[in-house]
DNA sequence: TCTTGAACCTCTAGTCGCTAGAGGATGTAG
DNA sequence: CTACATCCTCTAGCGACTAGAGGTTCAAGA
């Protein structure tokens, strides 16, 4: 079970230059190399850079995630920190929420002005400070 | 009604380096000038300024800021377009609520996690990839 | 065995949206 | 008129990649 760069890209769903790039900043161990220098890679690499994907998709900072893998290679010990990074990380993500859902009701509101009825398109207006009107006129 | 780029900073809510980098690149115009090149503004960059910020907590890239920008200027043919930008805006909006609201869950469920029952914690098993536990031993 | 060509290698530099710091000039209040 | 907060420009740095140049390796087919 042997797997080139490519291979591991794809298996995985992470650009070849970004996997290069997690190697370099030591977030990934160096593989094993074929003679010609070509790096090689095991299912345990499948698996990291996965868990590495899923927690950046998710919002995790790298600094995060290099946590989290050192911790888990001290699991007996680890779970309370993990629950630390990890409840830090909730209070972020409740607070994106929060923020994103507001904004999507204002474009929704936005979205539903009527294209015939240009004088009425609210979009500029809430995308102004709130209260006051910069284009009056529009 | 004269500002120095201090009291627009605290006015708008933006950060001085910010302001000029906003210049820099563009997005806000130049402003008047002290005989010794001090920057002053006026009530029409407060705006401006508070709108591009809003934007911007909004997820609005400063690409997407600047043709809304562009468009407020031509107002009578500009409802369509801005609609436009702001439906396609309003898509990822959506996508990244219902991705960060699976997050929350998955961390609230991970949170919920006993301190005294390490062998349970299921942090580490949620944030590989699914169906794969990478550390059955934990 | 040789050749072809896709995939690999390293290295440097660029992207976006800021942010920080050096080193010096300006403006205003006492 | 002096002190000093605030301003100026300029360069460089950040995170997390992404792209390109220029060259090498590997594996499959003839």
């Amino acid at each position: 079970m042997s797997l080139t760069i490519g291979e591991l890209s794809r298996q995985a769903q992470v650009k070849i230059p970004t996997i290069r790039y997690y190697e370099q900043i030591g977030l990934l161990a160096e593989p094993a190399r074929t003679e010609g220098q070509q790096r090689r890679y095991g299912a345990a690499e499948v698996r990291q850079l996965n868990f590495i994907r899923h927690a950046r998709e998710l919002g995790f900072e790298v600094e995060a995630i290099r946590q989290l893998l050192d911790l888990t290679r001290a699991p007996e010990r680890s779970c309370g920190e993990v629950h630390e990074i990890t409840r830090t990380h909730l209070e972020e993500v409740k607070d994106k929420i929060a923020r994103l859902t507001a904004l999507r009701d204002e474009l929704e509101a936005m979205v539903a002005c009527d294209h015939r009825k240009i004088s009425e398109c609210r979009i500029i207006e809430v995308l102004a400070d709130h209260g006051q009107c910069q284009h009056a006129q529009h």
